[in-house]
RNA sequence: GCCCCCAUCGUCUAGCCCGGUCCAGGACACCGCCCUUUCAAGGCGGAGAUCGCGGGUUCGAAUCCCGCUGGGGGUGCCA
């Protein structure tokens, strides 16, 4: 059986790069009808919270992800403990009593010279009896793993082909630090191993780790995963995205009003890019069933906020269901302070939902829909100023009285205010729009009137002749 | 510095493995027209890539080989 995981450290809110990363990974297991493991990367006690790991898993579940198994690796430090036992037992590791001080002078020393820094396995040689004086002195020490020299270690990226690194190139590394706690490299070997982790998905910064991990898989007789590197997610620079990029936390998305299937959907196109040339709204379920990692581009890809909109929009306009759409458009509305009732929201958007890229924006755009007060904007007030707006809005009145509102209706009142005052229709809409939005732009004054109560339409017409004096 | 990865329209990409059907296809954005009471949406059309550069191999290269350049990533007692 395949078994992927995604296994993000709980430092930050999730990150789009890393959101990709993780649907990837699901996608795969799910494909293969596989297992996806969901493992919280926490052994960074100064850095990791509780806060930002409940805030990951809600946002990983606001995308529509699930998994079948949830590990914490801070709970696991047992274990961790004792593979490092094993691994020093077995002459793959010793401890390093070495102080940061001390490693920083090297470092300097090394960068002086010019020559590429690598621990210089200073404590590999301490005897039995200086360890134990050392530790009878209760000096911290921390455990590294003996690098073998001259080994090419090579594996086949499921993504980016062969890779050979030379791990001459970097010194014996922490597996265990003074404090006790394991590192990164160490703690995600040991947990794929044990978890039956068969496909390590993950992003490409990571490759230079994978000869290190591959070293303890060996060193632990575990078997070694196959391996598929992501290529990284660009900011409009090319540099890697980062905070600097603007939004770029799941989060920050979901709050702007974008529909999750829409993000998820995106992030999919972003590397990646379907068999069948041309589809590109596609659904979870149709992501899962053709989702190959051999169809992954090895290059980086920018990320477009433009596209993302636009694909939101389609999701909105056309792939959500209408029941969805209000679902997700409530809380939007409460926050900006209407109170309405989810019905008439319904019949609003029913009429509306072709007209907006995202939630927030659609707040915005059906305000006259939502509003108690509408305020005129300079355009709209130079409008009532006009002499034949008063007299459009007072025949309005008059017309709209004995009948049923409707947008048909309106059509039909307005070409008459037309004849009658021989007018052109611009500018009978015109004065309309002003004073149902107080704007010259926007939703349709029909389509305005289809759902808006008369007696608030009536309200806006008194209260516009008023302004008008 | 050293190590690694990458390179097709502005952006995401198809094609590259198995050279010719590619004077390079699709999508977003852009431009124009249509629809129209406005803005969007929608429909139709357009512009946009000498396939990073230079060498090879070949009758023929975006596709294979080599070099260069550019970009990105890594180089932690972060993950």
């Amino acid at each position: 059986m395949v078994i992927s995981r995604f296994a993000p450290s709980p430092t930050g809110y999730l990150h789009l790069g890393n959101a990709r990363t993780a649907i990837f990974s699901y996608l795969f297991a799910r494909h293969y009808g596989g297992k996806f493991i969901l493992r919280i990367e926490d052994t960074d006690r100064e850095r990791s919270t509780k806060e930002f790991e409940n805030m990951l898993i809600e946002d990983l579940k606001w995308l529509g992800l699930d998994w079948d198994e949830f590990y914490r690796q801070s709970e696991r430090f047992d274990i961790y403990r004792e593979y490092a036992q094993r691994l020093v037992e077995s002459g793959h590791a010793y401890p390093c009593f070495c102080t940061v001080e001390e490693l920083e002078e090297e470092r300097k020393k090394a960068e002086e010279k010019g020559v590429p820094y690598r621990y210089s396995g200073k404590c590999r040689v301490l005897t039995r009896e200086e360890v134990e004086s050392f530790k009878e002195d209760g000096k911290p020490y921390t455990i590294r793993f003996k690098v073998p020299e001259g080994r090419v270690v090579v594996f086949e990226d499921l993504i980016k082909g062969h890779i050979a690194i030379n791990v001459d190139d970097f010194g014996d590394f922490v597996i265990v630090r003074s404090d006790g706690t394991p590192t990164y490299n160490f703690v995600v070997v040991v947990d794929d191993a044990l978890m039956g982790v068969t496909h390590v998905i993950r992003g490409e910064d990571h490759i230079p780790n994978t000869p290190k991990q591959i070293l303890i898989y060996e060193a632990l007789n575990f078997q070694v995963p196959k391996f598929a590197h992501l290529p990284v997610i660009l900011g409009e620079d090319r540099s890697k995205l980062s905070k600097r990029h603007g939004a770029v936390s799941v989060r920050n998305y979901r709050e702007e009003g974008y529909i999750p299937e829409a993000l998820f959907n995106y992030l999919c196109l972003l590397g990646w890019s379907p068999p069948e040339e041309g589809r590109e709204i596609l659904s979870k379920e149709e992501l899962i069933s053709i989702f190959r990692l051999e169809d992954i581009n090895s290059s980086p890809a920018v990320f477009n906020k433009e596209k993302l909109r636009w694909m939101n929009g389609v999701y909105i306009r056309e792939v959500v269901s209408l029941e969805r759409l209000v679902d997700e458009f409530m809380p939007f509305l409460e926050s900006a302070g209407y109170k309405v009732d989810r019905d008439y929201v319904k019949r609003v958007l029913e009429k509306t939902r072709d007209s907006f890229d995202t939630l927030k924006d659609g707040v915005e755009r059906l305000k006259p829909f939502f509003a108690e007060e509408i305020s005129y904007s300079e355009e709209a007030i130079s409008v009532l100023e006009n002499e034949t707006s008063r007299a459009v809005i007072e025949s309005f009145l008059q017309k709209v009285q004995e009948v049923e509102l409707s947008g048909e209706k309106v059509k039909a009142i307005a070409k008459e205010i037309q004849k009658e005052l021989g007018l052109k229709a611009k500018d009978v809409w015109h004065a309309l729009r002003a004073v149902l939005t107080g704007e010259l732009e926007g939703v349709g004054v029909d389509i305005l009137c289809d759902v808006l109560p008369k007696e608030i339409v009536i309200k806006r017409m008194l209260k516009a002749l008023q302004f008008m004096g």
